[in-house]
DNA sequence: CAGTGAGCGAGCTTCCGCTTGACTT
């Protein structure tokens, strides 16, 4: 048996550090953190200063146990988690739930997988450091007490099974308020003077006014004044510049460059990086570190030197500007730097990790040199200058490798200017206005938004992706694209000294894959941000950590800080429950022209619907689902009115009525008691398809089911061999069994399937 | 799988941060 024990978070890790330790040392892992407080209630004592009730979850017991046993019979356990809050605090649990003794335990941290790093680590390892466990104590009892005090009044003053929480509320915040902004925004016009001149030798620019104009008048007296007027270069200036690369990948950087530049969600990225973090390409892919280790600075240095040559290197330093970093591990970067591609079957992946290569390296790479130029052109006829600039690369540098990408829309490149000389007569060849509107700021992507929660402070490297994913499955955000709007506008041109004004239209504003607030995101953020201002505030987290960060220096007691933050905390959580309304977002939008009773939109205990009559009417109200892409805030009162045409009775198919509706999974009809999906391919629609169609869909599919049944047994007629369409399967009752690989589907006979059914694991029941 | 929305009351839902698989569709 081994003598040295050493714990680390990360198997991948583990698999490393075994390699440059000696065969003393076995290294295993803990998988995270080995104890949490149980979820099925609050499990803090709230009266005896905060004290958490830590258990051991399920599936963590057999690795605890295989821990234990080991540690039992190891002289030293090193623990070395990660040197951050949580690092520090796994630690300790380890040594609470594996019983080891203080003089057994040895702490040692590194903040790179390097063979010295570790080398030298273990040459000064020190203790648990208790303050550090218990800010991370306070900040884990923190967010229990915020998220499981606000999610059940949520379920009782808004609809059941939602949640609220320091993070996941100010991100749907984020994402409320900038729709707000949208809503409130109206574009103002301005017009953009374009004119394309030509020198006497045949050099031609195109140059813009050096102001937007405000209106049509305006502009068309500027064009006007260009006729017949002469244009001279007035002025010639030439700057030097430099570009600098940028700083290697974070986690949230990494997520922000991968979807602008190969369009992948956050979420699509993280499980990316984790299969190139676990066949050894990359290093770890939860990081707020920009840093590079000693030994992959010396690497990329010499790489550079030998294949883009010495003036193209250049050994830089960064130093992380988001405030909350923690920065326990490296940047990502690739393990090895001189591996520019590799075989792999995931394209997907092998592009992210080219992504990684080129950014490392132009990291450590020279500036670029430019040279910008202005060029300046007057007319005597007008007071205003038209303006050309240029961009020449003088020396590329990094730029050869590498250029980040901008979430805004881009101006025109700036490109190479001619070379033109002050007092050039220019001769103007075409004078362009065009009307423009100003955009409302834009809605958030998936990584603009953690881009934004970055900035803010709030969630960590290894949330950002489930974070997005939670409030999009609570349904308070939602990922869409919308096509855009036609948008009409103002267009003249001057050319051989006539003027002339036509209309023009084009689509502006379509957007992709961006997150949009739903109504009950709305309502549940409205609520939140009234009635708990403290914790929606941008800064609250901000905040607690500077609190958080004066435990771990010793400065205030963990359960004293928790103390004065739960008791306004939990008056306000009081004061909720009993006094505030609940919250529906209702809006009236007018009266039913048939029984003149009030229409009203609102939040319901299954979702958005419209609502005719009062509850406390003599007849019951009638009650109608929003459909997709309708929203409270602006569904009219004869869309509202539309929604009550479904479900229609078509008819009667052997004596029983023939009804047309849209349920959850679209468009159907339903005969007798079987329903049949109305598809778009069929351009049938509920609100008008006939007896007939309906009974034409109906047959269709009898015909189709007729094949989909491949043997059924007179033993058991709730048990059935049907062709699915992931190919043949055994249908007992409600569940569905594979059947294994080898055996033919046609030829099965009952005992062949009881057999079947029963080596077959038990089905798992999804929650929803 | 294609409904529901009152009221009664049971029993359920929920947080943030560390880590990977084991699942099915």
């Amino acid at each position: 048996m081994s003598k040295n024990l050493v714990i680390v978070e990360s198997p991948a890790k583990a698999k490393t550090i075994e390699g440059y330790l000696g065969k003393d040392f076995v290294v295993k892992s803990s998988f995270g953190h080995v104890r949490d407080l149980p979820s099925k209630d609050i499990s803090i004592d709230i009266e005896n200063d905060f004290e958490p009730n830590y258990v051991i979850p399920k599936e963590k017991k057999k690795l605890v146990q295989e821990l234990k046993n080991l540690s039992d019979k190891a002289e030293i356990i090193w623990l070395a988690t990660d040197e951050d809050r949580e690092g520090e605090a796994i630690s300790w649990h380890l040594m609470e739930a594996l019983g080891l003794s203080e003089d057994k335990v040895k702490r040692i941290v590194f903040h790179e997988i390097t063979k010295s790093a570790i080398l030298s680590a273990i040459e000064s390892p020190r203790k648990v450091d208790i303050n550090l466990v218990n800010a991370q104590q306070a900040r884990r009892i923190l967010d229990r007490l915020v998220g499981y005090e606000m999610s059940p009044i949520l379920w009782r003053k808004v609809k059941p099974s939602l949640s609220a929480g320091r993070v996941q509320s100010v991100a749907v915040r984020i994402i409320a308020e900038r729709e707000q902004e949208i809503r409130a925004f109206t574009p103002q016009a301005s017009f953009r003077l374009i004119g394309n001149f030509i020198n006497e030798e045949g050099k031609q620019i195109k140059a813009e006014l050096d102001r937007k104009l405000e209106n049509w008048d305006v502009a068309n007296e500027l064009l006007s004044s260009t006729i017949e007027c002469d244009f001279s270069v007035s002025e010639v200036e030439s700057k030097p510049a430099t570009k600098s690369p940028v700083a290697p990948f974070t986690t949230s950087t990494l997520q922000q460059e991968a979807s602008r530049k190969l369009g992948y969600s956050v979420a699509q990225t993280m499980t990316l990086a984790q299969k190139l973090y676990e066949s050894g390409k990359i290093t770890y892919m939860r990081t707020d570190s920009v840093n590079l280790s000693d030994l992959a600075l010396n690497e990329a240095e010499k790489m550079i030197r030998s294949v883009y040559g010495d003036k193209y290197s250049k050994r830089r330093k960064y130093s992380t500007k988001s405030k909350g970093a923690q920065e326990a591990h490296e940047a990502i970067r690739p393990v090895d730097l001189t591996l520019k591609s590799f075989e792999a079957d995931d394209a997907r992946a092998k592009r992210l990790y080219d992504l990684i290569w080129k950014r490392t390296i132009a990291s450590q790479m020279a500036d670029a040199k430019l040279e910008r130029t202005t060029i300046k052109i007057s007319g005597d006829k007008i007071d205003r200058l038209f303006v050309a600039k240029g961009e020449v690369i003088k020396f590329d540098g990094f730029l050869t490798l590498y250029t980040e990408g901008k979430d805004d829309i881009e101006e025109e490149e700036d490109g190479m200017l001619p070379d033109l000389k002050k007092g050039d007569k220019m001769l103007s060849e075409e004078i362009i206005a065009i009307e423009r509107f100003s955009y409302h700021p834009p809605r958030y992507t998936e990584a603009s938004l953690v881009k934004k929660m970055e900035e803010l402070g709030i969630g960590r490297p290894s949330t950002y992706a489930p974070t997005i994913s939670t409030i999009q499955k609570r349904g308070y955000v939602e990922k869409k694209s919308t096509e855009g709007t036609q948008q009409g506008f103002r267009y003249g041109t001057v050319i051989n000294n006539e003027i002339t004004w036509i209309e023009k239209t084009e689509t502006t504003g379509a957007e992709k894959n961006k997150l949009f607030p739903t109504d009950i995101g709305i309502v549940v953020n409205d609520f939140l941000v009234e009635n708990f201002q403290r914790i929606l505030d941008y800064n609250f987290t901000a905040k607690v950590e500077k609190q958080f960060d004066e435990i771990a220096e010793g400065e205030i007691v963990w359960h004293k800080m928790l103390d004065e933050f739960y008791k306004p905390f939990h008056h306000d959580v009081e004061e909720t429950l009993e006094n505030s309304e609940k919250a529906t977002g209702q809006r009236i939008l007018g009266e039913d022209p048939k029984s003149g009773k009030p229409i009203l939109v609102r939040i319901g205990r299954f979702g958005p619907m419209v609502q005719i009559g009062e509850a406390s009417d003599e007849d019951k109200p009638k009650f109608a689902s929003l459909r997709e892409g309708q929203n409270i805030q602006d569904i009219t009162l004869e869309e509202a009115l539309k929604l009550f045409d479904l479900p229609r009775t078509l008819g009667t198919y052997e004596g029983k009525d023939v009804i047309a509706a849209i349920g959850r999974f679209g468009p159907y009809i339903k005969v007798l008691s079987t329903f049949v999906s109305i598809t778009k391919a069929s351009e049938l629609k509920p609100e008008d398809i006939t007896l007939e169609q309906a009974l034409t869909l109906y047959h269709q599919k009898i015909e189709a089911d007729s094949k989909k049944l491949i043997s059924e047994f007179k033993e058991d007629e709730t048990l059935k061999v049907l062709n699915g369409r992931y190919g043949p399967f055994i249908k007992h009752g409600k569940n569905n069994i594979r059947i294994p690989k080898g055996k033919d589907a046609e030829s099965l006979t009952y005992e062949d399937c009881l057999e079947i059914i029963k080596a077959a694991p038990e089905p798992k029941r999804k929650r929803k």
